[in-house]
DNA sequence: TTTTTCGTCAACCGTTTGGTTAAGTGTTGT
DNA sequence: ACAACACTTAACCAAACGGTTGACGAAAAA
């Protein structure tokens, strides 16, 4: 019923979701340490890794009792195509996204 | 309370709203001729509208008493800097992107 | 072995979403 | 003046969302 890109989006329009990948883009990182700056229960980050885990942006592997998230951007690649055909085809550098980063961390990370 | 990003992508993430964005690519169109093509009810495109004009994706001009629907590409410059990111920081090229729009259409649109 | 840690699941709650139909507001055409 | 057209609004509905608490299972540490 729902596609891909559908999840993708929809991921994505969650602050606390956003500002996780932005976690896991630094390291990979286990379900605790994710939900520990956060001001929210455990369960409910555990809830927004099942969302990111549909939508194919991280993985989730266990080893022992640890489960460990990784990012996966390759599931951005189909939403950021469809998303670049509207916004003049212009390149992105990286300076533009760590400014990005402090903005989006400055207003939303605990 | 909600962030731009926020409603940018929760605007995207539904694939009525994403063929909307596709068809006012094209050419500006008055609301009964966006809501044409679809299997449901004018109001239901209008609260469509309302919400991809509250993310910035489009504007809506009245003239008469015809609302014309202007597609906005700038508000996807936030969003589509913040995908990049992710996604290696590829260029993005039109071949990609028409071969996509196909597809979309295929499936989603009437 | 017992206890703590890691994480999910189930049930619940209030709000939002995406749709419906019906009524209402302007604007245009006859 | 009146009818048709172009939309929006209001009221309603079922389903999904984002969060909570509490119970639970599996792995590790004591």
């Amino acid at each position: 019923m729902s596609e891909p890109l559908d999840n993708t989006f929809a991921a994505l329009s969650d602050p606390t979701r956003r500002a996780i990948l932005a976690m896991l883009l630094e390291d990979d990182m286990a379900v605790t340490d994710v939900a520990e700056p956060f001001e929210m229960s455990l369960a409910a980050i555990s809830k927004h890794l099942t969302i990111l885990t549909r939508a194919g942006l991280i993985s989730q592997e266990k080893r022992g009792r640890v489960k460990w998230c990784k990012l996966e951007p390759d599931a951005l690649k189909a939403a950021s195509t469809w998303m670049q055909s509207f916004g003049q085809f212009e390149p992105v550098n990286l300076d533009a996204f760590e400014a990005f980063l402090n903005a989006e961390f400055g207003r939303e990370a605990p």
